[in-house]
DNA sequence: GTCTATATTAAGATAGAC
DNA sequence: GTCTATCTTAATATAGAC
């Protein structure tokens, strides 16, 4: 768990990760951004930008938990679930408007670095929507399918919408999606 | 048109600016690669790393042209043609194994830098698959959608493999295409 | 066209006072 | 827990000889 202090200024540490990638960030936007200065920083993460990147992806797997896998373990069919599930991710990338943190590590300098815990946030997704699917009747083998076709209309529908500066791709992928779940349900 | 000498450096870095990200790869990193000293890197790319990227997303884009786009023009039913693009693509990203630049770029730090170029690249796929699919008998907005929608998978299944560690999702989507092209145009 | 050497700036990180 | 001041290294970039 992660001490208070550090919390405080976690979400300003997401946004500056996500705009500016890993390698993008200095420790002095990280500095004006917070208000706190460098030493300070250094106090809540002695191991420097690496320690703040390891907590950002902590925090996201926090928020992974109280809202996407919150969304596909809740009450209500396999359709909407995965409608909460959409919902979810509509607020985390605010529409499609804004990137997705864990794809610009993969992306960057320092994936090797953050790969496992990169990794391990992907499975525990994709593991949790491939029970809903398996719940819903599809074979083990079909629903692991499934769930990564899924990941996959996120994440490429993401990338999508920041090289054609619109939203729309993502949006229309979020809406579609509720409805492909039940198409494949009923095989 | 770019210069002879420069095309020389353009595979590796290429290769540098995909490993690294654009913010991640160095000058020193660069020379080293190249077997250039650095005031001659400079002599080839007066303008920096950013010529340097600058030239890299156009020779990426010639080779848009002789592979992808060229398949998409190709003789052969719309399937076959999908299938062609299917196998640039696969040489493109080595099966797989190897992200895309042109993501790497739109989630870095220097995105507003090169966003443009990039946005222009995207364009002319999306536009070349839709003229297929139209030629197939899919209306200009079904057309369109599909294509986004090709894109998507291309793009967010490169990103799984990289997450996951693991070529397969891209191997099967691209593996996929060219039927689920087919499904589509038989509406 | 390539090199060595160097200038300049900015980066990550720390010391030590308060 | 926060600050100012500073250290150290590495970054981009250039000068000028060959």
């Amino acid at each position: 768990m992660s001490s208070k202090s550090k919390n405080k200024y976690l979400p300003t540490l997401v946004s500056i990760f996500r705009e500016s990638g890993y390698d993008g960030a200095s420790i002095n936007q990280i500095s004006q951004a917070t208000g706190l200065g460098k030493a300070s920083l250094y106090h809540h993460f002695p191991g420097g930008k690496e320690e703040m990147m390891r907590s950002v992806l902590q925090f996201l797997g926090e928020g992974l938990e109280s809202t996407v896998i919150k969304a596909l373990r809740s009450e209500g069919s396999t359709k909407e679930r995965f409608e909460k599930m959409g919902e979810a991710f509509t607020a985390i990338y605010e529409g499609g408007e804004k990137p997705c943190v864990l794809a610009i590590v993969l992306l960057g300098n320092a994936k090797n670095t953050f790969h496992s815990q990169v990794k391990k946030l992907l499975q525990t997704w994709l593991d949790e929507m491939t029970k809903v699917l398996q719940e819903a009747g599809i074979d083990e083998t079909q629903a692991r399918q499934k769930s990564e076709e899924i990941a996959i209309g996120i994440q490429g529908s993401l990338i999508l919408a920041q090289g054609l500066d619109n939203p729309t791709p993502f949006r229309r992928f979020i809406q579609s999606l509720p409805e492909k779940v039940i198409n494949e349900a009923q095989h």
